[in-house]
DNA sequence: AACCAGTACAACCGCAGTTCC
DNA sequence: TGGAACTGCGGTTGTACTGGT
Protein backbone atom coordinates (compact mmCIF):
# COMPACT_ATOMS: atom_id res chain seq x y z
CA UNK A 1 0.00 0.00 0.00
CA UNK A 2 1.34 3.01 -0.90
CA UNK A 3 1.19 6.21 1.06
CA UNK A 4 -1.58 8.40 1.78
CA UNK A 5 -1.64 11.58 -0.53
CA UNK A 6 -1.95 14.73 1.62
CA UNK A 7 -4.91 15.23 0.37
CA UNK A 8 -7.93 13.82 -1.91
CA UNK A 9 -6.84 16.09 -4.70
CA UNK A 10 -10.48 15.73 -5.75
CA UNK A 11 -13.16 18.06 -4.80
CA UNK A 12 -10.37 19.85 -2.85
CA UNK A 13 -10.00 23.70 -3.46
CA UNK A 14 -6.95 24.98 -4.38
CA UNK A 15 -5.72 28.53 -4.79
CA UNK A 16 -6.04 31.68 -3.25
CA UNK A 17 -7.44 31.96 0.23
CA UNK A 18 -10.92 33.39 0.82
CA UNK A 19 -12.01 35.60 3.86
CA UNK A 20 -14.80 32.92 4.51
CA UNK A 21 -11.96 30.20 4.87
CA UNK A 22 -9.41 32.36 7.04
CA UNK A 23 -12.46 33.00 9.12
CA UNK A 24 -13.47 29.57 9.19
CA UNK A 25 -10.12 28.80 9.91
CA UNK A 26 -8.78 30.84 12.08
CA UNK A 27 -12.23 30.25 14.59
CA UNK A 28 -11.54 26.39 14.67
CA UNK A 29 -7.85 26.90 15.47
CA UNK A 30 -9.17 29.53 18.23
CA UNK A 31 -11.76 27.11 20.05
CA UNK A 32 -9.27 23.75 19.19
CA UNK A 33 -6.00 24.86 18.75
CA UNK A 34 -2.96 23.55 16.33
CA UNK A 35 -3.78 19.69 16.46
CA UNK A 36 -4.43 17.35 13.79
CA UNK A 37 -4.45 19.01 10.69
CA UNK A 38 -5.71 16.55 8.52
CA UNK A 39 -8.75 16.72 10.56
CA UNK A 40 -8.78 20.47 10.35
CA UNK A 41 -10.53 20.79 6.84
CA UNK A 42 -13.16 18.58 7.96
CA UNK A 43 -13.85 19.81 10.87
CA UNK A 44 -13.31 23.12 10.30
CA UNK A 45 -15.57 23.03 7.17
CA UNK A 46 -13.25 23.43 4.56
CA UNK A 47 -12.66 22.34 1.20
CA UNK A 48 -9.03 21.94 1.79
CA UNK A 49 -5.92 19.80 2.54
CA UNK A 50 -4.72 19.98 6.20
CA UNK A 51 -1.37 20.43 4.38
CA UNK A 52 -3.03 23.90 3.11
CA UNK A 53 -4.49 24.79 5.99
CA UNK A 54 -1.25 24.41 8.07
CA UNK A 55 0.61 26.61 5.33
CA UNK A 56 -2.06 29.18 5.50
CA UNK A 57 -1.93 29.58 9.40
CA UNK A 58 1.56 29.30 9.65
CA UNK A 59 2.47 31.60 7.21
CA UNK A 60 -0.26 34.09 7.22
CA UNK A 61 -2.60 34.17 10.07
CA UNK A 62 -0.96 32.87 12.92
CA UNK A 63 -1.53 35.97 14.94
CA UNK A 64 2.38 36.24 16.07
CA UNK A 65 2.81 37.38 12.17
CA UNK A 66 4.90 40.76 11.85
CA UNK A 67 3.73 42.04 8.44
CA UNK A 68 5.79 44.02 6.00
CA UNK A 69 9.02 44.22 4.49
CA UNK A 70 11.93 43.08 6.42
CA UNK A 71 13.84 45.75 8.19
CA UNK A 72 17.42 46.84 7.41
CA UNK A 73 18.57 45.08 10.82
CA UNK A 74 16.36 42.05 9.98
CA UNK A 75 17.94 42.20 6.25
CA UNK A 76 21.34 41.77 7.76
CA UNK A 77 20.53 39.76 10.24
CA UNK A 78 19.35 37.15 6.96
CA UNK A 79 22.19 37.20 5.00
CA UNK A 80 24.59 36.64 8.29
CA UNK A 81 22.26 33.93 9.09
CA UNK A 82 21.98 32.91 5.55
CA UNK A 83 26.06 32.79 5.16
CA UNK A 84 26.17 30.01 7.80
CA UNK A 85 23.38 28.22 7.42
CA UNK A 86 22.41 28.60 3.77
CA UNK A 87 19.22 28.01 2.36
CA UNK A 88 17.76 26.63 5.70
CA UNK A 89 15.22 29.27 5.74
CA UNK A 90 13.11 27.42 8.62
CA UNK A 91 16.30 27.94 10.86
CA UNK A 92 17.02 31.26 9.73
CA UNK A 93 13.21 32.48 10.39
CA UNK A 94 13.72 31.10 13.72
CA UNK A 95 16.15 33.80 14.54
CA UNK A 96 13.36 36.37 13.36
CA UNK A 97 10.74 36.37 15.87
CA UNK A 98 7.23 37.04 13.81
CA UNK A 99 8.54 35.98 10.55
CA UNK A 100 7.93 33.16 8.27
CA UNK A 101 10.48 30.99 6.50
CA UNK A 102 8.35 31.46 3.34
CA UNK A 103 8.64 35.10 3.86
CA UNK A 104 12.10 35.68 4.41
CA UNK A 105 12.67 32.98 1.69
CA UNK A 106 10.62 35.23 -0.83
CA UNK A 107 12.46 38.70 0.58
CA UNK A 108 15.81 36.80 -0.11
CA UNK A 109 15.22 36.20 -3.43
CA UNK A 110 13.52 39.03 -4.65
CA UNK A 111 15.24 41.77 -2.58
CA UNK A 112 18.15 40.57 -1.11
CA UNK A 113 20.19 38.71 -3.83
CA UNK A 114 19.81 41.94 -5.97
CA UNK A 115 21.06 44.05 -2.83
CA UNK A 116 23.97 41.98 -2.50
CA UNK A 117 24.89 41.65 -6.21
CA UNK A 118 24.34 45.40 -5.99
CA UNK A 119 26.97 45.76 -3.40
CA UNK A 120 29.56 43.26 -5.36
CA UNK A 121 28.79 40.55 -3.01
CA UNK A 122 28.06 36.72 -4.05
CA UNK A 123 24.42 36.26 -2.58
CA UNK A 124 25.46 32.18 -2.71
CA UNK A 125 29.27 32.76 -1.34
CA UNK A 126 29.06 35.58 0.33
CA UNK A 127 32.01 36.45 -0.81
CA UNK A 128 33.04 39.30 -3.14
CA UNK A 129 32.48 39.03 -6.61
CA UNK A 130 35.26 38.69 -8.91
CA UNK A 131 36.57 42.06 -10.49
CA UNK A 132 37.08 40.05 -13.81
CA UNK A 133 34.01 38.86 -14.26
CA UNK A 134 30.52 38.73 -12.81
CA UNK A 135 30.27 34.96 -14.21
CA UNK A 136 29.94 33.42 -10.67
CA UNK A 137 30.35 29.95 -12.23
CA UNK A 138 34.29 30.59 -12.50
CA UNK A 139 34.33 31.02 -8.87
CA UNK A 140 32.75 28.16 -7.70
CA UNK A 141 35.25 24.88 -8.75
CA UNK A 142 37.82 26.90 -6.85
CA UNK A 143 35.66 28.22 -3.62
CA UNK A 144 32.47 26.31 -2.69
CA UNK A 145 29.88 28.32 -1.14
CA UNK A 146 29.57 28.08 2.76
CA UNK A 147 26.60 26.46 1.95
CA UNK A 148 28.14 23.44 0.37
CA UNK A 149 31.09 24.00 2.91
CA UNK A 150 28.42 22.96 5.29
CA UNK A 151 27.05 20.22 3.47
CA UNK A 152 30.24 18.59 3.55
CA UNK A 153 30.44 19.45 7.60
CA UNK A 154 26.99 17.67 7.67
CA UNK A 155 27.74 14.74 6.02
CA UNK A 156 30.86 14.24 8.10
CA UNK A 157 28.77 14.84 11.36
CA UNK A 158 29.97 18.17 11.56
CA UNK A 159 26.80 20.46 12.31
CA UNK A 160 26.90 23.88 12.71
CA UNK A 161 23.59 24.85 14.66
CA UNK A 162 22.04 21.37 16.26
CA UNK A 163 24.89 20.26 17.86
CA UNK A 164 25.14 24.11 19.70
CA UNK A 165 23.25 22.84 23.09
CA UNK A 166 20.83 25.74 23.50
CA UNK A 167 22.04 27.05 26.78
CA UNK A 168 25.46 27.81 24.85
CA UNK A 169 23.52 29.07 21.23
CA UNK A 170 24.08 32.51 21.90
CA UNK A 171 27.76 32.97 22.66
CA UNK A 172 28.24 29.94 20.47
CA UNK A 173 26.67 31.70 17.44
CA UNK A 174 28.53 34.96 17.79
CA UNK A 175 31.55 32.80 16.73
CA UNK A 176 29.99 31.78 13.15
CA UNK A 177 28.90 35.89 12.71
CA UNK A 178 30.78 37.18 9.68
CA UNK A 179 32.66 40.61 9.94
CA UNK A 180 30.52 41.15 6.54
CA UNK A 181 28.54 43.40 8.64
CA UNK A 182 30.15 45.35 11.28
CA UNK A 183 26.69 46.62 12.74
CA UNK A 184 25.77 43.78 13.25
CA UNK A 185 28.63 42.09 15.08
CA UNK A 186 28.44 45.41 17.03
CA UNK A 187 25.20 44.03 17.82
CA UNK A 188 26.24 40.97 18.97
CA UNK A 189 29.19 42.19 20.85
CA UNK A 190 26.54 44.70 22.90
CA UNK A 191 24.72 41.51 24.04
CA UNK A 192 21.68 41.56 22.38
CA UNK A 193 21.10 38.39 20.13
CA UNK A 194 17.92 37.40 18.50
CA UNK A 195 17.90 34.11 20.39
CA UNK A 196 17.45 36.35 23.31
CA UNK A 197 14.21 37.21 21.70
CA UNK A 198 11.37 34.82 22.65
CA UNK A 199 9.33 33.42 19.83
CA UNK A 200 6.02 33.76 20.70
CA UNK A 201 4.17 31.29 20.39
CA UNK A 202 0.53 30.45 19.24
CA UNK A 203 -0.02 28.35 22.17
CA UNK A 204 1.14 31.31 24.15
CA UNK A 205 -1.40 33.40 22.84
CA UNK A 206 -4.39 31.13 21.95
CA UNK A 207 -6.02 29.47 23.88
CA UNK A 208 -4.82 25.56 24.50
CA UNK A 209 -5.43 22.68 22.32
CA UNK A 210 -7.91 20.82 23.81
CA UNK A 211 -5.91 17.65 22.79
CA UNK A 212 -2.74 18.36 24.22
CA UNK A 213 -1.49 21.72 24.63
CA UNK A 214 1.93 20.96 25.13
CA UNK A 215 2.02 19.55 21.28
CA UNK A 216 0.47 22.61 19.92
CA UNK A 217 3.64 24.43 19.73
CA UNK A 218 5.39 22.11 17.61
CA UNK A 219 2.97 22.90 14.60
CA UNK A 220 4.38 26.13 14.06
CA UNK A 221 7.09 27.11 11.10
CA UNK A 222 9.58 29.18 13.15
CA UNK A 223 9.00 26.64 15.39
CA UNK A 224 10.98 24.09 14.10
CA UNK A 225 12.68 21.24 16.53
CA UNK A 226 15.85 23.55 17.43
CA UNK A 227 13.47 26.68 18.69
CA UNK A 228 15.35 28.34 21.08
CA UNK A 229 15.68 27.46 24.16
CA UNK A 230 14.38 30.97 25.20
CA UNK A 231 11.18 30.18 24.00
CA UNK A 232 10.74 27.19 26.19
CA UNK A 233 11.94 29.34 29.00
CA UNK A 234 9.20 31.70 28.21
CA UNK A 235 6.31 28.98 27.93
CA UNK A 236 6.44 28.77 31.16
CA UNK A 237 5.46 32.79 32.12
CA UNK A 238 2.63 34.71 31.52
CA UNK A 239 3.14 35.88 28.05
CA UNK A 240 2.45 39.46 29.61
CA UNK A 241 5.51 39.41 31.21
CA UNK A 242 7.29 38.41 27.93
CA UNK A 243 5.57 40.79 26.04
CA UNK A 244 6.42 43.66 29.02
CA UNK A 245 9.90 42.26 28.58
CA UNK A 246 9.73 42.40 24.56
CA UNK A 247 7.69 45.67 24.53
CA UNK A 248 10.90 47.03 27.04
CA UNK A 249 13.08 46.00 24.39
CA UNK A 250 11.49 47.06 21.99
CA UNK A 251 11.11 50.66 22.86
CA UNK A 252 15.26 50.48 22.66
CA UNK A 253 15.26 49.11 19.60
CA UNK A 254 13.19 51.49 17.89
CA UNK A 255 15.57 54.03 19.14
CA UNK A 256 18.60 52.32 17.20
CA UNK A 257 16.08 51.31 14.07
CA UNK A 258 15.60 54.78 12.01
CA UNK A 259 12.32 53.45 10.71
CA UNK A 260 11.18 52.49 13.79
CA UNK A 261 10.55 49.29 12.65
CA UNK A 262 9.79 47.45 16.02
CA UNK A 263 7.38 49.69 17.27
CA UNK A 264 4.44 48.10 15.00
CA UNK A 265 5.52 44.20 15.91
CA UNK A 266 2.35 42.85 16.02
CA UNK A 267 2.84 40.96 19.11
CA UNK A 268 -0.37 40.90 21.52
CA UNK A 269 -1.38 39.51 24.62
CA UNK A 270 -3.66 36.91 25.91
CA UNK A 271 -6.68 39.24 26.04
CA UNK A 272 -6.02 41.31 23.47
CA UNK A 273 -5.48 38.96 20.95
CA UNK A 274 -8.91 36.76 22.03
CA UNK A 275 -10.93 40.50 22.60
CA UNK A 276 -9.40 41.65 19.00
CA UNK A 277 -9.99 38.41 17.46
CA UNK A 278 -13.49 38.60 17.97
CA UNK A 279 -13.73 41.96 17.20
CA UNK A 280 -12.29 41.39 14.09
CA UNK A 281 -14.14 37.77 13.25
CA UNK A 282 -17.38 39.93 13.53
CA UNK A 283 -17.32 41.58 10.35
CA UNK A 284 -20.35 44.44 11.18
CA UNK A 285 -18.09 45.27 14.15
CA UNK A 286 -15.30 45.47 11.78
CA UNK A 287 -16.91 47.00 9.00
CA UNK A 288 -17.99 50.05 10.90
CA UNK A 289 -14.86 50.87 12.74
CA UNK A 290 -12.11 49.67 10.39
CA UNK A 291 -10.59 53.15 9.84
CA UNK A 292 -10.74 53.54 13.96
CA UNK A 293 -8.72 50.24 13.69
CA UNK A 294 -6.28 51.41 11.75
CA UNK A 295 -5.76 54.64 12.63
CA UNK A 296 -3.23 53.49 15.40
CA UNK A 297 -1.06 52.40 12.11
CA UNK A 298 1.34 54.11 10.40
CA UNK A 299 1.25 53.25 6.59
CA UNK A 300 4.71 53.30 6.18
CA UNK A 301 5.27 51.12 9.00
CA UNK A 302 2.41 48.05 8.02
CA UNK A 303 3.89 48.13 5.03
CA UNK A 304 1.13 44.96 4.07
CA UNK A 305 1.77 43.03 0.98
CA UNK A 306 -0.01 44.04 -1.65
CA UNK A 307 -3.16 41.97 -1.73
CA UNK A 308 -6.63 41.99 -3.43
CA UNK A 309 -8.15 43.30 -0.38
CA UNK A 310 -12.38 44.26 -0.60
CA UNK A 311 -14.14 45.17 2.33
CA UNK A 312 -14.93 41.41 3.16
CA UNK A 313 -10.93 40.91 2.76
CA UNK A 314 -9.43 43.65 4.90
CA UNK A 315 -10.87 42.18 8.28
CA UNK A 316 -7.62 39.77 7.97
CA UNK A 317 -4.98 42.22 7.69
CA UNK A 318 -6.57 43.75 10.46
CA UNK A 319 -4.81 41.81 12.67
CA UNK A 320 -1.40 42.71 11.69
C1' DA B 1 -5.99 53.10 -22.86
C1' DA B 2 -3.72 48.95 -23.89
C1' DC B 3 -0.04 46.08 -23.83
C1' DC B 4 4.00 43.97 -21.93
C1' DA B 5 7.89 42.83 -19.02
C1' DG B 6 9.40 42.75 -14.49
C1' DT B 7 8.40 42.18 -9.62
C1' DA B 8 6.52 40.40 -5.35
C1' DC B 9 4.50 37.06 -2.75
C1' DA B 10 0.98 33.50 -1.59
C1' DA B 11 0.42 28.90 -2.36
C1' DC B 12 1.61 24.38 -4.07
C1' DC B 13 4.53 20.23 -4.63
C1' DG B 14 7.31 16.65 -3.32
C1' DC B 15 10.69 14.90 -0.40
C1' DA B 16 12.68 14.08 4.21
C1' DG B 17 12.36 13.60 9.02
C1' DT B 18 9.70 12.29 13.01
C1' DT B 19 6.19 9.98 15.53
C1' DC B 20 3.13 6.39 16.44
C1' DC B 21 1.30 1.83 16.36
C1' DT C 1 11.36 -3.27 13.72
C1' DG C 2 8.89 -1.79 9.85
C1' DG C 3 5.45 0.75 7.83
C1' DA C 4 1.91 4.22 7.84
C1' DA C 5 0.66 8.73 9.19
C1' DC C 6 1.88 13.18 10.14
C1' DT C 7 4.63 17.32 10.00
C1' DG C 8 8.30 20.36 8.41
C1' DC C 9 11.11 22.17 4.92
C1' DG C 10 12.93 24.06 0.61
C1' DG C 11 12.19 24.68 -4.24
C1' DT C 12 9.08 26.10 -7.59
C1' DT C 13 4.98 27.94 -9.68
C1' DG C 14 0.99 30.92 -10.45
C1' DT C 15 -0.85 35.20 -10.47
C1' DA C 16 -1.84 39.91 -9.12
C1' DC C 17 0.29 44.15 -9.24
C1' DT C 18 3.42 47.96 -10.99
C1' DG C 19 5.73 50.76 -14.06
C1' DG C 20 7.29 51.74 -18.61
C1' DT C 21 6.21 52.41 -23.42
Amino acid sequence: MGRQPCCDKVGLKKGPWTAEEDKKLINFILTNGQCCWRAVPKLAGLLRCGKSCRLRWTNYLRPDLKRGLLSEYEEKMVIDLHAQLGNRWSKIASHLPGRTDNEIKNHWNTHIKKKLKKLGIDPVTHKPLSNNTTDQNQIKPEQPPLQEQEQDHHESSIIVEPEIKEAEKPEAEDQFMTPLFESMDTIMMNGFCTDEVPILEPDEILAPCAGDASTSSTATTTSSSSSSSSSDSYSNNPSSKFLEDLLLSDSEWSNDNNNNYYSSMALWDDDDFISSLDMLLNDDYYDSDRKQQQQPFDASLNQYPRMIMDSSESWAYGLF
